[in-house]
DNA sequence: ACAAATTTTTACCAGTTGGACAAATATTAG
DNA sequence: CTAATATTTGTCCAACTGGTAAAAATTTGT
């Protein structure tokens, strides 16, 4: 019998072992190839199986790619989740930009799987960014109006302001290649994200102080 | 006889003209479906000739692609070295943003053209950005050396500076939908551009303040 | 151990795509 | 006007790609 995809149905050992390596796979390809740009057998090859094997696990080329985004946008929206009102802004706003730095050399591919499908026009995603990710957003620009009524920030428009932040960081992640040829084989090269972070907190924290 | 492909020896009026044709329309299929996503037959329906017509002016489709961001590539460097040693620090870094994000609003296809090859580890392009890039982003960091030590920046390194600027400038371009679906049907959308350039200057106006 | 269910393999196919080729047509130079 | 040259079209194809179907092998529950 066919096995559900990803439904919350019982899955035997091999389902899920096969299911997390194909994946793991998929992310790797799609992440560098783009979608169209992938094809089965290089998933499959990745994954150490057969395609019509792979194809037994995910029905259509489309269900691996969907799956990567479901789970890669939960864990898109936490650190930005995790920005507390109770905090002192500045701290907040750097701790934000940390935990995305870390996010951008932690996982890079997730990164960059986000970026094409943002690129092409996110014909997957669409209804999420204009829920859950528009909401949040909202959510945590009143905060910082908040904080900025309060004079804790310089003011600044927060949406313009967070997508700042999304920018420079996952810049680190999707252009790596380009920043690498740019630092080439210096003793820079290998400190680029403990870098970035000084830059960036030194620019947000004068940038922003009130 | 063949034309020879964007080579210096004269061309007719004919070849000029559908050269421009292709290319315009490459770059618009190119830059929102990326290189594998699209095909010959679409760029020859958005040129409105047929395949074998368009084969005829660029013998493979790589041959469009490279033609494309060999082009983009001066164009790209373009506002980066019209940064002006003899210029006031702040204000030459607040005039390349507001050129950087006049090139986002208004070449969005370029933009993501470029996005495109560096995701996929620039396979194209990599020599001319370990080469003119690499070479024209050391001689901008030096200028930008000279200018903290004489006080008149704060300190901060220049390679990453220039990096954030690139990043959150070209971001407008190449995740144009996603901050559309934030920030949704409001009054907001309309100046986007307008209020990223205000937060931007803002933002490093302060942040390199010595 | 044995039947039932699950997993893997083998063989296959239809549609797409990049590109070749030669014939037909249009343009230009003399 | 004609010959040479440049452009366009129609036809074709081999490789690739996403996906199917059924048989073979393996695992699992009892």
């Amino acid at each position: 019998m066919k096995p559900r995809a990803a439904s919350t149905q019982r899955r035997t050992r091999i389902q899920k072992e096969n299911e997390e390596i194909i994946l793991e796979s998929a992310l790797e390809i799609f992440s560098t190839n783009g979608f169209r740009g992938t094809t089965i057998d290089q998933i499959a090859a990745a994954a150490g199986m057969s395609k019509p094997n792979l194809l037994y696990y995910f029905r259509r080329k489309e269900d691996m790619h969907q799956a990567l985004l479901d789970q890669l946008l939960t864990n898109w929206l936490a650190p930005l989740e995790e920005m507390d009102p109770g905090g002192e802004p500045l701290e907040e706003i750097c701790k934000y930009i940390r935990r995305k730095l870390e996010m951008a050399e932690k996982y890079p591919r997730e990164s960059r799987l986000f970026a094409n499908e943002i690129l092409q026009g996110a014909p997957h995603i669409k209804e999420q960014l204009e829920g859950a990710l528009r909401e949040l957003v909202d959510e945590k620009s009143m905060l910082i109006e908040n904080w900025i009524e309060q004079k804790k920030l310089a003011p600044c428009d927060p949406r313009h302001v967070i997508f700042s932040i999304w920018a420079t960081t996952q810049h680190y992640a999707d252009f790596d290649v380009q920043i690498c040829a740019i630092l080439a084989e210096e003793e820079r090269i290998k400190t680029r994200f403990e870098d970035a972070a000084k830059m960036l907190e030194g620019l947000y924290v004068n940038g922003l102080k009130p």
